[in-house]
DNA sequence: AAACGGGAAGAGTTT
DNA sequence: CTTCCCGTTT
């Protein structure tokens, strides 16, 4: 190991440095992952700390178990002992041991978001709250909100103010005490109950806190309060603390995270010093510009700015289509292009983004059509297709009889005649005996609501999963979802349905089989635990995310969300429907500024992927809800100067000029020759708000003799008129809407792109 | 009990 | 345009 050769002189400090609590400010494509994995590296093989005392806390499994690899591939297999994992699988792994205080069972399982959802709903009910007055969802988003503040059901009910908390005081607490039932934890009991844990046992603390003698924290900026809290429990003083983190990519306040547990470090932790690490060496230098000119635009960020030594490389492109399919059409071609051309480019250098799961579908149409290949993550998850859910459904049964929301979701699937009369009789008998559906249902014979014939059906029901447990004891979980085929009729039932999508399911079945083979193979071949039991199975599945399964390998275009993004690379990346509204979100507009900023962070992270090369896209219309709107331009756009793009309407010489678009031409008017041919479409628009902008001042009342407005006649301004601003040139008016006495403009401009203006003062005239 | 059809609501990002 | 829910029919 040679760390001098290896990191310049920042990096080499951050992984020197065993005296302080460090904080680490690491730039995008700062090598951030290199400093991790020279720290643990060094701290085993020179400072000889013991891997089973570092622990490391990364944001996906997948993060996770590359740093293990490169670790161990630096010191050893002595590497293998280190903790190293997302905060969700920590916790989980702490319970596994230590959950029984809480009078949980230690095969307790976790619950999905959407069985959160489902459990959530029966307690709405069961309070006797109409499911159509009261929202599951809002409900979910508040318990889960209130967990990650560290606020218990008890505690909430003792703050409850307005009348939907009110409501919520109500459901919470009947919610975790059904989960308790269940012996089931949603995501944020992981967490919270972690917390609680090392709160509540000084010993259990301690033992922990001797344990990890080093840890560490990638994607700091992204921690919520309990995450903090829970480095703070395992922080004693005399272990060591290493954070990495940068707020200029922190995408996920929205879930909690809080930048001050950055801003705060100092005060939590002793001794503390900040290293940046400024210098990229990830993208080419025109990349590094244009994200830098655009996060330049954030107010809230702390003062740095990224360099590289890399030569200038490319422009970045932006291209402004006429609709998502053109798009689409326009990423598939510069595709093909760039294959084609002389740099050896293949689909696996390309990455698509987006900013919501559901634009991948015009992106995939095109694809097949076009027969690029590419992998979707996010969206639909493999582990979300009901054939899927259902055998997970069917295995955590198995390993967890009390699962109320597996047994509900597969006591009929496939239809065995135990349908919604006789759950609901079970239902009744269950609360007229005080008893919980599950004991009601495994004790059926007790419910003589229910006719003999059913009976019987619920009895043969409970034997196969009986069996089914009977059997797992000596064959694997592989052959035993095949015995559970076998026994339940699954695929039979697919099968005799013969439709294009049961066939298809019928495949993903397979592929699942697939999935836990090379499960059990690797689990058995790299730990030494022996054999790995369903539960653990389940537990890893629970806590998977969609880009944990990345294989780099594959020769496939890449498509994942913005936030899926984070941490990964592409040589080259495209960011579609840059339009206002999409990107950024509408949410975020009509919130505060700083969600705009938190959107502008997240370009900024997709824009940072990128080694090479950058396209920048967006398209006039839209459709939402099946109904096509036209969009602006975004913003993002015109934060980003222009010298530092390639404009492919221009520069493209007409790719889609024929069929769907008739006489369009892609040219520099295309924005203008749109709006001319449907100016209708832009009369139909509703009142908003003026978001005021500064060039009221000087210039505007008084008129200049320079031809720019005067007196009366801005009431003359329309949709569609070509008009030439001072200050940014030419533009063209998208939207103009009557105030009381004056005319709320929309303009894009070609040098700034959209802009609000008024017309009584905006320095503007019209170009015949 | 299951299958079918009409109507309403809905998609912001995720462990 | 989709998905989900509910009421109706078989």
């Amino acid at each position: 190991m040679e760390l001098e050769k290896e990191l310049n002189s920042q990096q080499l400090k951050a992984v020197l440095n065993s005296e302080n609590s460090l904080l680490i400010f690491a730039g995008a494509g700062s090598g951030k992952t290199r400093v991790l994995t020279y720290k643990i590296a060094y701290l085993i093989k020179e400072r000889g700390i013991d891997p089973f005392g570092i622990l490391a806390i990364t944001f996906t499994n997948k993060a996770a178990s590359e740093m293990k690899k490169r670790v161990i591939d630096l010191v050893g297999r002595v590497g293998e002992y280190m903790w190293v994992s997302t905060f969700h699988s920590f916790c989980a792994r702490l319970l596994r041991r230590e959950i029984s205080r809480f009078g949980y069972n230690e095969k307790f399982i976790i619950y999905d978001s959407d069985e959160s959802l489902k459990l959530i709903s029966r307690c709405i009910t069961d309070t006797g709250y109409d499911l159509k007055m009261v929202s599951p969802k809002s409900v979910q988003e508040t318990i889960s909100t209130s967990k990650n503040k560290l606020i218990d059901h008890e505690s909430f009910i003792k703050r409850a103010f307005d009348p939907f908390e009110k409501i919520v005081a109500r459901i919470f607490p009947l919610y975790q005490d059904e989960l308790h039932k269940a012996n089931a934890l949603d995501f944020d009991d992981l967490l919270f109950l972690t917390v609680r844990l090392l709160k509540d046992n000084p010993d259990v603390k301690e033992k922990y806190q001797n344990q990890f003698q080093y840890i560490l924290v990638d994607e700091f900026q992204d921690t919520n309060l309990v995450q903090n809290e829970l480095i703070l429990l395992l922080y004693n003083g005399s272990n060591k603390i290493f954070v990495v983190g940068d707020d200029d990519q922190s995408i996920y306040s929205w879930r909690g995270a809080e930048i001050s547990n950055i801003i705060n470090f100092d005060k939590n932790f002793s001794n503390t010093i900040v290293i940046k690490l400024e210098q990229n060496y990830r993208s080419t230098k025109f990349i590094l510009d244009a994200a830098n000119e655009l996060i330049k635009n954030n107010y809230s960020r702390s003062k740095k700015k990224l360099w590289t030594q890399s030569h200038a490389g490319e422009l970045i492109s932006k291209f402004r289509a006429q609709n998502e399919q053109e798009e689409a059409k326009f990423v598939a071609k510069k595709i093909r292009d760039i294959i084609a051309g002389k740099n050896k480019k293949s689909f696996k250098d390309f990455a698509i983004f987006y900013r919501t799961n559901a634009q991948s579908r015009a992106i995939e149409e095109v694809f097949i059509r076009e027969n690029i290949p590419y992998r979707i993550f996010g969206g639909l998850k493999f582990y979300d297709r009901k054939e899927i859910k259902d055998m997970l459904a069917y295995l955590k049964l198995m390993s967890n009889p009390k699962d109320i929301i597996s047994l509900t979701r597969v006591v009929n699937v496939p239809a065995r005649g135990i349908g919604n009369t006789t759950i609901s009789h079970i239902e009744k008998f269950s609360q007229n005996n005080g008893i919980t559906f599950c004991e009601a249902f495994y004790d059926i014979e007790k419910i003589n609501t229910v006719s003999p014939s059913t009976r019987q059906k619920i009895r043969d029901f409970i034997s196969i999963l009986d069996n089914l447990r009977d059997y797992l004891d000596n064959h694997t979980i592989e052959e035993t979802i095949e015995e559970l085929w076998e026994k339940t009729s699954y695929i039979k039932e697919l099968a005799i349905e013969n439709t294009i999508e049961s066939l298809n399911r019928i495949d993903n079945l397979k592929e699942f089989l697939t999935v836990i083979k090379e499960f059990e193979e690797s689990h058995n071949s790299i730990e030494e635990n022996a054999k790995l039991s369903l539960h653990d199975f389940l537990q890893e599945i629970s806590l998977v995310s969609e880009v944990d399964n990345y294989d780099e390998d594959a020769d496939t275009v890449t498509l994942m969300t913005l936030h899926n993004a984070k941490g990964l690379e592409f040589p080259i990346v495209f960011i579609v429907g840059l339009e206002e509204g999409i990107f950024p979100h509408v949410r975020s507009i009509t919130g505060g500024y700083d969600d705009v900023e938190e959107e502008r962070r997240l370009c900024y992270v997709g824009i940072t992927r990128a080694k090479e090369k950058v396209f920048l896209t967006s398209s006039i219309l839209h459709y939402i809800y099946g109904d096509q709107r036209e969009r602006l331009i975004s913003r993002f756009i015109g934060e980003i100067p222009d010298e530092l793009f390639i404009d492919e309407n221009k520069a493209t010489s007409l790719l889609y000029s024929s069929e769907e678009t008739g006489n369009y031409t892609v040219n520099k008017k295309s924005v203008f020759q749109f709006s001319k041919n449907h100016p209708e479409r832009y009369s139909k628009q509703e009142s908003r708000s003026v978001d005021m902008f500064s060039t009221k001042s000087k210039d505007s009342k008084k008129s200049d003799n320079s031809g720019f407005k005067k007196e009366k006649d801005f009431l003359n301004f329309k949709v569609g008129d070509l008009v030439e601003h001072k200050l940014w040139g030419n533009g063209e008016i998208l939207r103009a809407k009557k105030s009381v006495d004056d005319l709320e403009l929309d303009v894009v401009f070609k040098s700034v792109g959209l802009k609000k203006i008024l017309a009584s003062v905006a320095p503007i005239k019209k170009i015949q």
